[in-house]
DNA sequence: GACCTGACGCCCC
DNA sequence: AGGGGCGCCAGGT
């Protein structure tokens, strides 16, 4: 596939997602200034996960569903690695997302 | 090269 | 509050 500096940027967006932490397909685009959501969950499917360095499972939609659950190996290896880190899952959603949703810009601080 | 699809999200009814 | 429509942009057919 074709080298995009775009890639990088949203794998380096997705690796710097605190540990117990959730952020959000339209944060990342939001922050990368992409302009399109559907583009970062294409691109860390096109990504295959690569190898796991990469923290896709800290990735949900904008209600905190695992939307992307069924990119992984298994149905259940998203919401396992989130409540591996603490978090929380009930019915594909994560449970009080909204306090544990990281916006990108937040890594500023 | 046109048309469809997607790990999304906002706006309008 | 719930549902439908449409913009988004890169790939695949």
């Amino acid at each position: 596939m074709k080298k995009t500096h775009y890639f990088e940027d949203v794998y380096e967006v997705v690796r710097s997602i605190p540990k117990g932490r959730v952020s959000t397909y339209g944060a990342i685009a939001d922050f990368l200034s992409l302009g399109s959501a559907r583009m970062v969950g294409w691109a860390l499917k096109q990504s295959g996960i690569m190898d796991g360095p990469i923290p896709a499972h800290r990735v949900v939609n904008r209600e905190g569903y695992l939307s992307g659950r069924l990119g992984f190996p298994d149905p259940g290896y998203m919401q396992r690695a989130l409540e591996r880190e603490g978090v929380e899952v009930r019915k594909d959603r994560v449970v009080d997302f909204k306090t544990l949703f990281w916006h990108p810009a937040e890594n500023i601080l």
